[in-house]
DNA sequence: GATACTTAACTGTGATCACAGAAAATAATA
DNA sequence: TATTATTTTCTGTGATCACAGTTAAGTATC
């Protein structure tokens, strides 16, 4: 699994951080599923800790629209409607417009590699069929954008974005097959980066965002 | 005071809810003062509660930015640098640019009624020399564009963003005197939406929402 | 009177328990 | 056997305590 070792490389602060990170992540890469049900004891038991530590987390997600949380009943991964899909998407792409075009003005070279570096990590996975990593380098690759734009409340919210609609994506590409519209759309978008053109950058980036919706129209 | 009955109204679902909405309120409106600190005993007792439900609600603040906790001490209303503001400030007009641009498609003669009515109660608040009622009013307004383009994502990331410029607006605006530009930038506002003239409701939006920052740099 | 040291008060964090409502499993009834 | 009633298990929520750092107050030392 893609995430396995998550926890233990985020041991810094407290307890509930830590598992926070790690279902945040099991989130993006679909390791959870919409419709999954998470209770505070049994993953209390599964982190071995106490439940506060999990319950703090849980609540967070809650809060942040990851997770569902009704009144006495367990937690639970929301599953989209396709018009609530359509809005977090929306606002990703608006986000992530404005981060581009603020990106294409500071890019270096070596970001330009890096961006390369992982946009190969997903064709290596869609060769494999790992879904998991897939998703997390798609993630990753998008993130980098927005931290190119240092805007970290800019970043903080899109992150929220991946996390929502991790497991709705990942219910829809479960076999990696197709066309792989998705790298060329990347190769554009560093592309129009590495020639510094904003605008070009802004648009591809925000017809890139709504490519998962297409997942469940066809 | 502005929030004063708002842990009563919110009396629903559970306790930790209840704190937060009236924690959320006194930000908005500026009753918590940038620096000032927060501590889960402190509060409990004055909500006559247990510390759990405080809590949980400073945590879920924190973890919005609309607080900052480190390690072992007291939560505190963090204060904005000028270039934190306007990375909020720009975000917000992105969020609120594309709100205004889909709402301009929707708009009914209720809602042009209701905007008016709610200029109209900032503009008394503003005679009055009450910043608090002011910047409540004005939290309304927004919101209610954010309502009007249906998106409820927005909606939650725009009132995120309202929350964390709260305390600093509030320290900017202390006394309610100059130019009433944002009258003039209100009416604007109305008047794009109530011609559904989206590009015109977005270009004053997004000016609108960057009025805030003028108050430090004056 | 100012500085260094010690003590006390205060802080978030983790753990544990009691409680009431929801869900699931079992027993009873037809 | 199907349906209802009951019991048992599971759920988040609120309360309380112990703990280890942090901050503030108090006290001694010069």
């Amino acid at each position: 699994m893609a995430s396995e070792n998550t926890q233990f490389l985020s041991s810094k602060l407290n307890l509930s951080a830590n598992v926070y990170a790690d279902l945040r992540l099991k989130l993006i890469v679909g390791d959870l599923k919409p419709g999954e049900t998470l209770s505070i004891r049994t993953l209390a038991d599964e982190y071995d800790h106490s439940a506060m530590p999990v319950r703090e987390a849980l609540r967070q997600l809650s809060s942040e629209g990851a997770l569902v949380g009704e009144a006495k009943k367990a937690y639970r991964v929301p599953d989209l409607s396709p018009n609530e899909a359509a809005k977090l998407f929306y606002v990703r792409a608006a986000l992530e417009g404005a981060s581009a075009e603020v990106a294409a003005q500071t890019v270096t070279q070596k970001d330009i590699k890096y961006m390369r570096t992982l946009s190969n990590k997903m064709d290596e996975a869609w060769e494999v069929n790992d879904a998991g990593i897939f998703l997390e380098n798609n993630f990753l690759f998008h993130s980098y954008i927005y931290a190119m734009a240092s805007n970290t409340v800019l970043e903080r919210m899109a992150e929220n974005l991946y996390i929502r609609t991790g497991p709705w994506l990942a219910k829809g590409i479960k076999n990696l097959s197709g066309s792989k519209a998705w790298q060329k759309s990347h190769d554009g978008i560093i592309d129009a980066l590495s020639s510094r053109d904003s605008i070009m950058a802004r648009k591809l980036i925000e017809e890139d965002s709504g490519w998962g919706k297409q997942l469940y129209q066809e």
